[in-house]
RNA sequence: GGAGAUGUGGCAGAGUGGUCUAUUGCGUCUGAUUCGAAAUCAGAAGUCCGUGCAAGCGGUCCGGGGGUUCGACUCCCUCCAUCUCCGCCA
């Protein structure tokens, strides 16, 4: 949520920062219904003003033994007045409140101009470009090795549900455990272990709802939603506090299993594990410093890279432009790493900065030298397993048809340094 | 799932229809005293909204929401959380 100040003060400002992201938001009906509402607040202020004037002299009048009854009887419209305001004011608020939360947030000065993911900037690649005959796509090769089964997934859940088999559950497992161990043992994360059911609040809190409520799997019964994302419990655990200005940044590392509906996206690029409906993450939350936020942002960046850096796999980051983040961020990098047989970048981290978009929507603050103020949330994933997966058994494939386990992971794989093909 | 109890400021803990502008204690901050500190004394301090150039002024907030009333921390309804006992259970 954007500062509601900035609709009556400088509405200037939104309109331009939503211009560059192509967002189609109706402000001039927003500067509207907040010029009523401040209109019916004052009224409504007077008249409580009025009564509390009122319900004083009563309580004089009922001390000094003066009979109140005429005082009473004059005061009683007022009641019906201030509730008929109150109505009005109520309504107009909730009218406001929600138009605001359908206002993305607007980008970063340095964020690069754009309409669509063709606008994102390179701004930097890592490791070499895979040499050699060209290797088996992850599909065929994960069946050859036994390590998923898709067909037996859909049978019990749908497409989109793939079970981990044998040595590839296991080295599901160790992706997670290798992922989680480098965020707390180098990156000085905390590690948190969320619901992974959260109620409506937490969802509009980092901005997946109002917006976004069919992308979410539902709990109807109990109003609760499966998260798309440790970020929502993660950043929400903080909700309505004032964080201690001495302990920020606070840094967390959380996995869980992410559930998507993906609706309206489904069609192609959704074979095997590039679009999942439930997939495991590992996510990194940080709660900033609102002056510190922007360094932060590009420390969150590098512990993504360092893993992939650790995994041997090529890799790029982008620079998203205005057109192409996300509802929430003001500035957001994409990691993308190389599948060498699909022949294709595979996005498999995003790094935003919110600045207190979703600290405002959950209520999240600090104190600094006195003064009350919203933090900065950023998020980033550390990271996605399946595309991860994806370029590993696309780049590790070794010349007898097994596939070489990247050596950061053999501690978590009993120190197994190959999967080899079933015995035909 | 059943029965009961509780929810008040940073913390502890009073307050059962009207100066509650929320008693008090601890903690915090400022000042006095002190070479400095402790102790002591005096004072200050919350949130959010509106209004104003500003000092300020008005409103709001006692778990959330609703109701009764001229007036609600106080009474009623409802939801949530916590605690105790019972039942069930990985």
């Amino acid at each position: 949520m954007l500062d509601p100040r900035l609709y009556r003060e400088d509405v200037d400002t939104i309109r331009k920062g939503l211009d560059r992201r192509g967002a189609k938001i109706d402000l001039d009906a927003m500067v509207n219904i907040d010029i009523e509402k401040r209109k019916i607040n004052l009224t409504l202020d007077q008249l409580k003003s009025e009564r509390n004037i009122a319900t004083e002299q009563i309580a004089r009048m009922k001390r000094d033994g003066q009979d109140a009854q005429s005082a009473i009887e004059k005061t009683r419209s007022l009641g019906d007045e201030i509730k008929a305001q109150q109505e009005k004011f109520d309504e107009l608020e909730k009218r406001f409140r929600d138009l605001a939360l359908l206002v993305p947030n607007l980008p970063h000065a340095s964020v690069p101009d754009g309409k669509t993911s063709a606008d994102n900037v390179v701004r930097r690649v890592w490791g070499d470009k895979f040499a050699g005959p060209k290797p088996k796509h992850h599909l065929d090769f994960s069946r050859e090795l036994g390590l998923h089964d898709f067909e037996r997934g859909a049978k019990i859940a749908g497409s989109g549900f793939p079970i981990y088999v044998g040595l590839g559950a296991r080295l599901e497992r160790a992706l997670i455990n290798f992922f989680l161990d480098e965020h707390i043992t180098h990156n000085g994360f905390t590690e948190i272990q969320p619901p992974v059911l959260v109620n409506q609040a937490a969802m509009i809190g980092t901005g997946q709802l109002p917006k976004f409520a069919e992308d979410m799997y539902t709990i109807g019964e109990d109003g609760l939603y499966l998260v798309p994302t440790a970020e929502v419990p993660v950043t929400n655990m903080h909700s309505g506090e004032v964080l201690d200005a001495a302990a920020l940044p606070i840094a967390y590392a959380a996995y869980t299993t992410c559930f998507r509906r993906e609706a309206g996206s489904w069609g192609k690029e959704t074979r095997g594990f590039q679009r999942l409906h439930q997939f495991d993450k590992v996510e990194m939350v940080m709660f900033s410093d609102p002056a510190k936020s922007y360094q932060a942002h590009e420390k969150l960046v590098g512990y993504a890279e360092g893993l992939l850096q650790k995994l041997g796999l090529h890799y790029r980051v982008l620079e998203l432009c205005t057109g192409d983040m996300g509802f929430g961020a003001a500035k957001c990098y994409d990691l993308e790493v190389f599948a060498p047989a699909e022949e294709r970048w595979l996005e498999v981290s995003s790094v935003s900065n919110f600045e207190d978009f979703q600290a405002r929507r959950a209520n999240i603050r600090t104190k600094i030298e006195g003064k009350a103020q919203f933090v900065h949330t950023l998020n980033g994933s550390g990271l996605a397993t399946p595309r991860v997966l994806v370029a590993l058994l696309e780049s590790n494939q070794t010349p007898e048809g097994g596939f070489r386990i990247p050596e950061c992971l053999r501690p978590y794989m009993g120190g197994l340094e190959e999967i080899r093909p079933k015995k035909k």
